[in-house]
DNA sequence: AATAAATTTAGAACAATTCTAAAAAGGAGG
DNA sequence: CCTCCTTTTTAGAATTGTTCTAAATTTATT
């Protein structure tokens, strides 16, 4: 754990759901000199860590949570912001209603967040 | 609906579920002059006239179905078709766990085919 | 201090898609 | 079948987000 990877997971737990481009943005005002790629780079090592999760979405860049756990997002379409979501047993509810084994599923919920409002 | 359209729509639903490069090789057989942003454009086109469907994906690139009306999908991580799921009311069954609005979500099941086995 | 391993950098490479401006094709009305 | 207007197509550059490569630097181990 390097000062810079330590700075990346502090940003990360302060954040809560954060893309690379504002990790960056954010861990420049520590480390100046500090490259995209080291982000990139310390954001793989802490998931293989375990320490964070690495969620993937279909449309722009992906987001880095730092709850590790399986659960499910939203992403509000006005602000970009990404919510955590308490689905109960969707992954039941998918096991029931298929015979395909189930690898893995991306889930993504597009919505409006409170504070953007209606 | 010029030729070129035609024939990307009839490749589509002879195919089922495409990604552009397959498309785009496929219509190539047909029309060896034709670029690639012609079948974006016409992939678009076809799409806002509600004769196929965008299905993004987080991971490589998206694929188009030859069959509108909304369906949940699964890709096999082997061979990398995308297969149709039925999922009954998975919309009701998120809109019973949550309290935000529900603007659409992209969901993708990874899995893996009959063909390709266990 | 010497050596090995991991990290960081710089910048190129990459994949998928979109954009731009110009050329070509299509269609409607006279 | 001309003219004008709209749509489509082309060619190629541009964009976005991410990964890769090779060299330099830092960190850890004996």
């Amino acid at each position: 754990m390097t000062a810079k990877r330590a700075a990346i997971l502090e940003i990360l737990r302060d954040g809560g759901h954060l893309q690379p481009d504002e990790i960056y943005r954010r861990v420049r005002e520590r480390y100046p000199g500090i490259v995209l790629a080291t982000v990139y780079n310390n954001l793989h090592a802490l998931c293989e860590e375990g320490l964070i999760r690495h969620v993937r979405t279909a449309k722009g860049a992906d987001y880095y949570d730092r709850t590790p756990t399986p659960h499910e997002h939203a992403i509000c379409t006005s602000c970009g912001k990404m919510l955590d979501l308490e689905l109960g047993e969707l992954s039941g509810y998918l096991a029931s209603h298929t015979d395909l084994p189930m690898l893995s599923y991306d889930f993504i919920l597009y919505t409006c967040c409170p504070e953007c409002g209606k």
